[in-house]
DNA sequence: GTCTATATAGTGATAGAC
DNA sequence: GTCTATCACTATATAGAC
């Protein structure tokens, strides 16, 4: 792995522990093993390697989330699955806990691949949504865009509740709840 | 005002805005008019100062969750009365957002607050409930700690895809959703 | 109680040698 | 591409005068 690489990695683990605000350049480059001058020659500065870092993360989130939506079975199984993957949860969202970063919420380029990120959530649990509601899984009067939105908001709420918490069950809790209303909801 | 209420209302302001690791002591005399040596005249520290703050922002929200929890009526509109609650989504939650930031999880004392909010918020919809599942209102099959967990958790995630999204639409679609979903969870 | 002075370390970057 | 030197500024205090 070459050293932009390795400082990109490196900033995505740090972003996701201690968030833009609680991130320095120095941190970046001791984690990376690159020094000062190295890694302002492969980027102009914290925001840029940031933003590629945050990009990087984003991706990578909506590939996984991709794989459980792609499974086979009924629409609830495929949104369970998204929802009970495993997760440390203690860690948070690494897109999700950027959301409380006020450097990352002031600026439109930062904040974008967030944006970006829970609008494809919300969308593609919509379209699961509306699938199972048309095979009957579902009752007719679900109003699928707003319960994509609150099962998207129960994990990551179910985070706040575990780092709160210190503990991990919280978040299963949670999460099963979630799961546990949207189960029921048949016609 | 006293100076040293000022101090304080001035870190809950800014914790709310910025979090601890980006909140300093110089802004915060900045904020509240105070010098140097008055802030550390009346507080041991950042910490110490940032505790104070933290406990107060706390007894704050569980005291507005209260009000709506003891409303008159059935258990569903006094949790919806909570969910629905006026909020500046923008600004986030002034407890949550403190979840996400890396000195507060680390100090078993500045997050003592957090973990406790939401195991108030939590016990008391499940209060809730357990009291509208005996009066007929909800499905005896529901697993009132979970669901209580999952409500919380919709909040507290509506804020993120809010802040992420630059949007307070977005915090409406989602308890909306969590709302819808309850409400259809009937015998 | 409040003020100013001082201190050590860290932040985020630039300059120029190698 | 990487290294070291340097820089102006901030973070988080402590000391002691007023």
């Amino acid at each position: 792995m070459g050293t932009a690489e390795r400082l990109i990695a490196s900033t995505q683990q740090l972003l996701w522990e201690r968030g833009y605000v609680g991130t320095s350049p120095k941190m970046i480059q001791q984690h990376a093993g690159a020094g000062q001058g190295s890694m302002y020659h492969h980027f102009a500065g914290k925001p840029d390697l940031a933003l590629q870092a945050i990009r990087r993360s984003a991706e990578e989130l909506r590939s996984q989330a991709e794989e459980k939506f792609r499974e086979p079975g009924p629409a609830y199984a495929r949104i369970a699955a998204y929802m009970l993957r495993e997760r440390e949860a203690l860690r948070g969202c690494r897109v999700g806990r950027l959301a409380h970063d006020p450097e990352v919420v002031a600026s439109p380029i930062l904040r974008e691949p967030l944006a970006e990120t829970f609008a494809y959530l919300r969308r593609r649990i919509e379209e699961l949504l509306v699938e199972g509601r048309e095979r009957g899984e579902f009752a007719e009067a679900m109003v699928a865009a707003e319960v994509a939105a609150a099962l998207v908001a129960v994990v990551q709420g179910a985070y706040v509740l575990a780092q709160s918490a210190g503990s991990v069950e919280v978040f299963e809790q949670a999460v099963r709840g979630g799961l546990h209303l949207l189960a029921a909801y048949t016609a």
